[in-house]
DNA sequence: CTATTATTTCGATTATACTAGAAATATTTA
DNA sequence: TAAATATTTCTAGTATAATCGAAATAATAG
């Protein structure tokens, strides 16, 4: 995952609206739930929740299948783990260089 | 670890810069690396780089302690690993009853 | 076609974030 | 004290995001 789109997501899931979705959704499990389901049980007027959910879409981390009426939302579990693993992705290979945590003679040229 | 503080968490890792001064940090280890190292390497503008440095450290994922002239940086490799688990935390465990899924009179009401 | 339910678009307000240059401050060394 | 290095504060421009009501648009059922 490129850096950029890991920012991308992200910041995405750093709204705390957008946030409560996702894990309302991830409860949901894989079978998602309807776009008003969310708004109601969440209590999230309709247009925001909209706005939030294109915003998830954008980022591949919602996907949604429509069913008479019904958008039925489901999270792309997938995408969360490659989000999640992003963070913790080289946490145990510490690969600088000492001679880069320093400032050197190098550094100030 | 409490939704909101798990959005604003994301929130701040949601920045390219940011993002790209936590994997530095997290390839830097626990011995951490200097602030102007962290400039210098990574071209961002001191100013830029405090105001950035200040976010990360508001929400616990950066460490500073100094050393002479240097402030050194490290991640807080325990809060890095606390947002990665909220997101994937209740992620088998899909726990709403289908009567919540789908749209019901009570709903309506 | 009409009514009903579900979802989206529009539009406007308000707030907050990103960026970085210049100047200021701190810390050490000579 | 003066000089050098390291980091922060100040300030300001610019951009982007969150919110939500009202109206518009789908989609289905009768």
């Amino acid at each position: 995952m490129k850096l950029e789109d890991a920012a991308e997501t992200l910041a995405q899931l750093g709204n705390p609206t957008r946030l409560e979705v996702v894990r309302y959704l991830v409860k949901a499990g894989p079978s998602g739930v309807p776009v008003g389901s969310i708004q109601k049980q969440l209590k999230i007027p309709a247009s925001t929740l909209t706005h939030h959910l294109k915003h998830l879409k954008g980022v591949g981390l919602l996907m949604q299948k429509r069913e008479k009426t019904n958008l039925w939302c489901s999270i792309n579990f997938d995408r969360l783990h490659e989000v999640s693993d992003f963070l913790l992705e080289e946490c145990c290979s510490f690969s600088l260089r000492e001679s880069d945590k320093v400032k050197t003679e190098s550094d100030a040229a």
